[in-house]
RNA sequence: GGGCCGUUAGCUCAGCCGGUAGAGCAUCUGACUUUUAAUCAGGUGGUCGCGUGUUCGAACCACGCACGGCCCA
């Protein structure tokens, strides 16, 4: 036993760092030679409700390996819980039936330990569901003390800073990550069983494309060539529509350089996929599908709540296009009103709402859309028909070619997905092209490049064709009732401290 | 970028009108062979985010900075 009289994190450190030495002293003290056969969740799914006498009789002998969370030593016999990746389980160890050095060394056992335990099942007097423990090992020593077991980990910054604390000690935590990676996998396998096929596009790019926002630069040495992160997989997805790869998809990083929010971290996880001869109607449709039955999956039901709102997703989801919806939620605003520009202008000045001298008409109905409407679209709704001028991407709607064929998805005011009838007529893209490429010169600093490898591949013909992307993070934080971006991923990004 | 709030023991948190710091858990010592936020008794543990200022005296007041949170643009 050590003298030491002090705790501070140091001394602390200092008392786990002594059992450590004594274990490498005794032999090795990292072994790595241990198997678990079972897993706390498993246990409990399959023994909680057995009869005490007849699951003491059968013996039931089980290894497991987890971190000790937690303690409760009364003299020659004691009580710890062993958390592994699934649960936790309680061990009980009694002095008689480990020799008296294995009881001895238990004591030395810190809290946060990583131990392997063998024994057989029995249920307590209180009826919980336990291993008798007839062997036990140290596996790792854990040198630094653990959050407090009650309230666990609550500062928000080492949550995220130290997210392996976060993990072990917050059951919630790995209950978000966890419905983080079954939502992926659904989506995946979704569009496998739709025939779509999974690629993987490049992540730098010599020309930052597919969506307008500020890019990452980084620069290739052997190449010497500057090189952006890239901002959207989409026109190197939409190069495999013209190779003939109808219906592709792909699951990965995007980078915006721009600011950090509770919606908004710098890297980001996003679904697209392209099928060829289908239109946005189609992939409304696809998208509907593929929620509702995500959610059938996640939670058995089809009625999800999240931050206080209860979505119901068995109703046809709701579709109006963007004059619509802001008439809806602006009475005494007339049609007439917003189809003009300075009468459009001059509503958005009345609701006080920024807009540029620069700005045409459906920049000004868009600027009126995002501060009027979106936050208050609260059930599943799908919006069309954007204009033609803040989508350089989109086909043309064929009766009012100042809209497109587009549509974005909102839930709990949310912008989830955005997808549309892609532009395949290269000179309309070429066109468009020139525009955003004039703003972009003009100083707009998130308007598109003009991507000339992209324009010859059109002209070789792309199949008329719907594109989507979907907002993996944000998905998530509504499938998770998780307030901020940071709640999803799991190590998001901080500014550098010290 | 702006506003508001926060930063005190390893963790979770108190700390009044400015008088030099407290609890619970963890840790240490002792008791305890079915406990479960185990219990009981007794201890240890602090550069109060950093810096400057005001003051006889600052965790507390003022200013600046850092990091975080929330809201707004």
């Amino acid at each position: 036993m050590t003298d030491e009289h002090h705790s501070t994190e140091d001394e602390l450190i200092a008392q786990r760092r002594d059992h450590l030495q004594r274990l490498r002293d005794g032999g090795i003290a990292y072994p790595n030679d241990f198997s678990p056969d079972s897993l706390a969740a498993e246990l409990h799914h399959q023994f909680d409700n057995s009869d005490k006498d007849e699951l003491l009789a059968k013996q039931l002998r089980v290894k497991l390996a987890g971190r000790m969370m937690s303690r409760r030593i009364m003299g020659k016999a004691s009580f710890a819980d062993l958390q592994d990746r699934s649960g936790r389980i309680q061990l009980f160890v009694k002095k008689d039936e480990l020799s008296e050095q294995g009881y001895d060394t238990f004591k030395e056992f810190d809290l946060g330990d990583i131990i392997a335990a063998e024994g057989y099942l029995f249920i307590t007097k209180t009826g919980e569901l336990s291993i008798h423990v007839e062997s036990l090992r140290l596996l790792t020593k854990s040198l630094r003390p653990l959050p407090e077991k009650f309230h666990g980990l609550t500062d928000q910054e080492t949550r995220y800073r130290q997210r392996y604390l976060d993990l072990l000690t917050n059951e919630d935590t790995r209950r978000v990550f966890m419905i983080r990676t079954r939502v992926i996998n659904f989506i995946r396998a979704f569009l496998n069983q739709h025939g779509f096929t999974e690629v993987e596009t490049p992540m730098m790019h010599p020309v930052p494309g597919g969506a307008t926002a500020r890019p990452f630069k980084t620069h290739h040495n052997a190449l010497d060539m500057e090189l952006f992160l890239r901002i959207a997989p989409e026109l190197y997805l939409k190069r495999l529509l013209v190779g003939g790869m109808d219906r592709v998809f792909e699951i990965n990083r995007s980078f915006r350089n721009e600011g950090l929010s509770t919606r908004h971290n710098p890297e980001f996880t996003m679904l697209e996929f392209y099928q060829a001869y289908a239109n946005y109607h189609h992939l409304m449709d696809l998208t509907e599908t593929m929620l509702r039955s995500l959610v059938m999956e996640l939670f058995n039901s089809t009625t999800l709540s999240s931050q206080g709102e209860t979505y119901e997703l068995s109703r046809p989801f709701r579709r109006m296009t963007v004059v619509e919806s802001i008439l809806q939620f602006n009475p005494g605003v007339t049609e007439a009103e917003l189809r003009e520009l300075n009468s459009a202008r001059a509503l958005a000045e009345k609701l006080k709402i920024h807009v540029e001298p620069k700005y045409g008409l459906g920049k000004v109905q868009i600027e009126i859309f995002e501060k009027t409407v979106e936050s208050r679209l609260i059930q599943p709704t799908f919006i069309t028909a954007y204009p033609t001028e803040v989508s350089p991407l989109a086909r043309c709607n064929d009766v009012d070619p100042s809209v497109t064929d587009r549509f974005e998805f909102f839930i709990g005011g949310r912008e989830i997905a955005n997808g549309f009838s892609e532009l395949n007529d290269p000179d309309d893209q070429a066109a468009r092209f020139h525009k955003q490429a004039d703003e972009k010169a003009a100083g707009d600093q998130e308007a598109m490049h003009y991507d000339a490898d992209y324009i010859t591949a059109l002209e070789y013909g792309m199949p008329p064709a719907a594109g989507e992307g979907i907002g993996i993070d944000r998905l998530v934080m509504l499938l998770t009732d998780s307030p901020t971006i940071r709640d999803v991923i799991l190590f998001p990004h901080m500014r550098l401290k010290e």
